[in-house]
DNA sequence: TCAAAAGTGTTGACGGTACACCCATGT
DNA sequence: ACATGGGTGTACCGTCAACACTTTTGA
């Protein structure tokens, strides 16, 4: 029996430099589309579970590999693509773009980052995709601790604070944000201090994951 | 090239009489696994999207038709179905079952419903899908007014208490409990009562689906 | 010495939780 | 009259939001 093709798409999130949130793209050689952005992915193997498949398009595509890679929905009305019926399950990913800057912009494949606030226009239903990733982004970020995996494995807390400002588009009062972050007994402080800074250099810290799990099973509930 | 089949499966809720939490199952004829009880579904047709696939099943299955169905998760591990590489779109579905109960029982297709607490061993993973859906199913209740859905449209109060109560596996306090949801005004009490009950008759409501787009707009969100 | 961000406590308002008794109805 | 669930208010406590100044560092 005739069933639909099966891809999938990657939504891709990094913090810049300057602590804007983007997404990562790459550009279209082929038709339908050729030379349109889009989101990276393609088509699923027989011999690969989708979320493999997710992670080889991306590295193949993008040269980028992440930690963390969560489904986000499977997209399916029947005019999506062109070249026939193909429905795809899109996937999101969060990276510390700090590690990934140099790989995609010299990229021979045309990968690059696109502020989400400027994405061109994209191919097939990819603009809807990355919108609906953008959103569980926000939702998510409120209720488990994955803001984390945007930053560098050491980080401060004026870090994660505009990290959370930038997601969720408010602005948040730095001591109780302070306040809330420590209560919850989820991040280690370093001996080691913020250096190369022209201003009073700031406590690093460690995030720790089995310190979350080991508090989820005890019934704790991580809220920002 | 070769992709995956698609399939969908839906994972059915009702409440029963005694407010107990069930899901529709149908009884397979065909190999694998002829005999044993699976989640309705079946493959997706090259012109219909994933939702109308979903009912499609549903309704050649079992005879159910249901006003909230929504995506849950997409499965596709290699080796989740003896006949070959088999990817299955999983939904989730609502239906106030007063008004299924005898249709699936005389159903010639061999349609039940089953206790969530008590589901015989299913086909494929379809074990692991109905247990992804009861998580879901408890998640979304609490900040979503989605517990309508299992009700008929006429409800009272406790009614509505004692679904929560069953959902979520955990005692509420009565007067808290229809402070907060009166508190919302999304329930509208209508000119009627309770009939046939062997003491004081409750007042019943009616949730209001239009009021509640309303307040979501306006920035309000559910909680219970 | 100046600029720029780090770091730190207290108070008041509000919301959530705990809790017990009378009422209406059918048998 | 009795059994069964329907319906109602208050007081306490804890949590969250608002808010400003001192400290450290490099230029």
């Amino acid at each position: 029996m005739a069933t639909p093709q099966l891809t999938v798409d990657c939504v891709v999130f990094g913090l810049d430099e300057a602590d804007q949130l983007k997404v990562l793209l790459i550009q279209r050689k082929l038709e339908p589309f050729a030379g349109a952005w889009a989101l990276p992915g393609g088509f699923v193997h027989l011999d690969e579970s989708l979320d493999v498949a997710a992670r080889r398009e991306l590295q193949e595509e993008t040269g980028v590999e992440t930690h963390f890679l969560e489904q986000l929905y499977t997209f399916g009305t029947v005019d999506r693509d062109p070249r026939g019926r193909v429905v795809t399950v899109a996937y999101y990913a969060l990276v510390n773009l700090r590690d990934h800057t140099v790989q995609a912009a010299t990229d021979a494949r045309d990968a690059r980052w696109f502020a989400v606030s400027h994405l061109p226009p994209l191919a097939f239903d990819h603009g809807a995709i990355a919108q609906y990733g953008l959103q569980r982004l926000r939702a998510k970020i409120r209720y488990e601790p994955i803001g984390f995996e945007l930053l560098p494995p050491k980080f401060t807390l004026s870090q994660l604070q505009r990290l959370y400002e930038v997601i969720l588009g408010a602005e948040i009062d730095k001591r109780n944000f302070r306040k809330r972050i420590l209560k919850m007994d989820l991040l280690q402080p370093l001996d080691e201090k913020q250096t190369g800074v022209a201003h009073r250099a700031a406590q690093l810290y460690r995030f720790q994951p089995e310190r979350y799990r080991q508090l989820q099973r005890s019934g704790f509930s991580f809220e920002v």
